[in-house]
DNA sequence: AATGAATGAGTCTTCATTCAT
DNA sequence: AATGAATGAAGACTCATTCAT
């Protein structure tokens, strides 16, 4: 039988999509994608092991599904606005801010998505678009600050971009994963400050 | 029987050997490690299945082997005395290249090592032993250059390592995930600059 | 998936739990444990090869569920109560009597666990186990019938008890391995004629 | 290359197929025929794999060599002559005190025979024919002692030497399997007795 | 004769997915 | 919709035996 993605679910069916995919998140964030048995998504579920199929293809699916929410806001933090009329390093802290925080408040399944992009061409490809999508709003403002001549006009504004990318996703990554004992707001200060003097933007105090 | 690890081996048995650690680095970096079957590796060194066993005991013990040697040199390149006498910046910039170059040499086996270190602890210390070596010297250099007042005396010297390390490892990473089409030495020489500036140095254009 | 040991089963899955354990004795019996493979069992019982795992975790498992029952009435036998206000001869034939019985009823596992207990620590304890019951129970005898004067005083009681217990139950082992023609109740008569000779007991002509 | 079993051996040859017989019998009463592989003989011999297979055809061909020499002593046990001239207790005495120190002297590997005979015709086979032997005397004795009148006329001969075979060599397999703390005087003096007067026999004091 | 490497048949076990109720 | 049992393809690993030197 076809699993019911697209049918009309019923109250019931809707309550047990949900808690799978609960269920998922959770077991997902405790054991990383590759040791999380579809068995033990269903007992953390509290379903049986067939009701899984009725709502989902596979694992991959469920995963897709749980890491959407995710991906949304990712998505969101690395499209969102910055504050107009804000000073340059403003933009940066605001900019700095919102990562970190979003990054800390997905950050067991985003570990996940790592996991799982080192291996999938569908979820290395999602990663790839959330990634290109912080570095072009990036180099847009490389660009903007050089042609205003705010900052370093000898930097290549693509490869910019991506050091800075890299430098402030791979640094919440490494917290995390390491579980280093670094204070949040130091960390955005910190992140920030680099970043705007990386670029050649003087920095206040 | 047990693997010949620390038997003495003949010529023979040598030359087995390291046809099956070789089909390992060829298969590792073209599957990826999960993808990759004992037979695969096997029938790639043109070896039966069961020979194999004489030599390693797993595929964790072949990739331990197989990346051994790449560890060592990543390990080196972390560990190297930079040049005597030279300029923060000149310093800097050695480093970085050595970095990169490495990188490079060893880039298939080195994200393979990322693969395996989301989901195994004893490849994920292995990672955090290299990454730490790495930050501890670059720390170690802020700590100086911030007594000898030559560059920002307000980062805190771990976190600012943590970042630098993050933004030229995971840009090398990325780079050559998404086969990003750099040229190598615009990055060096970017990401140099971005390293000395992030820090506060002043960069001689 | 773990085995279902535990769970509840439904009713199918009772009746193919039980199917494999009946097929696990027949090919046991017939094969030896040693020579049983887990597909031996499950092509008697008519399953595919992994529905075994649903029920058991490995041939051990089986065969400790298959051997339970049987222990369970070598136990009884050992334990029972003998008749009350019998004659010293008339309790030994009848805890003869029930025990070369039983030992019929179950013949062809009892070898298989005389088998698995030359290799297998646990089955060992198991059937010593059955054994030290055995021979408690007659060495109490033999205790009370010296201090009652009945019987020979000289003879050490455990180990009187032991080699009792051998004389019987090794009796009934190569009895059965060796397909000895024997008539069983001439079996019973001379094994309980010889015990209370032994022990000094008169028996009645 | 056929094994050289029936060639003439060199000097060298015939220390190197004594050094694996040697370390057969070593390896088997320690770890059991089943948990023996090959090549625990060949370490603990101290030679090379392969040579295994220059003297002996496999696991059970050095196996029927190792035991030859036991079987050969326990045969002779069975099937020595007994003090002529002495009383039928004191031939008894005699027959079992000779049985229960070879059993003791060869323990290892009888032990290992009784496994080896749970699966293997052909040990099976070995280890009835030693059993028939020992039984046949018994059954002889029994036979001329009823005919003469000393003992229970009621017993049936076969069986009666079955059980008393049974007594004692289980007798002693347990008591080394199961390491009980019995005295070796004691156990000769009391299975003796027991002997005895389960024919009937009367024991003096 | 001795060596030790090479071989591959034989099993076990897992677990995603399907099926019948 | 829900259930939980059934399925079998896939892979890892062992080790007796053979082979080449």
């Amino acid at each position: 039988m076809a699993p019911v993605h697209d049918k009309q679910l019923t109250e019931r069916g809707r309550r047990t999509r949900d808690n799978l995919l609960h269920a998922a998140s959770v077991v997902f964030a405790r054991q990383g994608f590759l040791d999380t048995k579809i068995t033990d998504i269903t007992t953390e579920a509290g379903t049986a092991n067939g009701s899984f199929y009725n709502y989902f293809d596979s694992k991959e699916d469920i995963f897709r599904a749980a890491i959407a929410q995710v991906n949304g806001r990712m998505f969101e933090v690395a499209a969102s606005r910055l504050p107009e009329g804000a000073s340059p390093y403003e933009r940066i802290e605001a900019a700095t801010r919102r990562y970190v925080e979003g990054y800390k408040a997905d950050a067991g399944m985003i570990m996940i998505l790592e996991q799982v992009a080192t291996f999938s061409p569908e979820f290395k490809a999602m990663r790839r678009e959330t990634r290109t999508m912080f570095r072009a709003r990036t180099e847009r403002g490389i660009r903007r600050w050089q042609e205003a001549g705010v900052i370093d006009p000898n930097l290549p504004a693509q490869v910019a971009a991506d050091a800075l990318t890299s430098m402030v996703s791979n640094f919440c990554y490494m917290w995390l994963v390491f579980d280093e004992d670094y204070d949040t707001e130091t960390v955005v200060i910190t992140l920030s400050r680099m970043w705007a003097q990386a670029l050649g933007l003087p920095v206040p105090d």
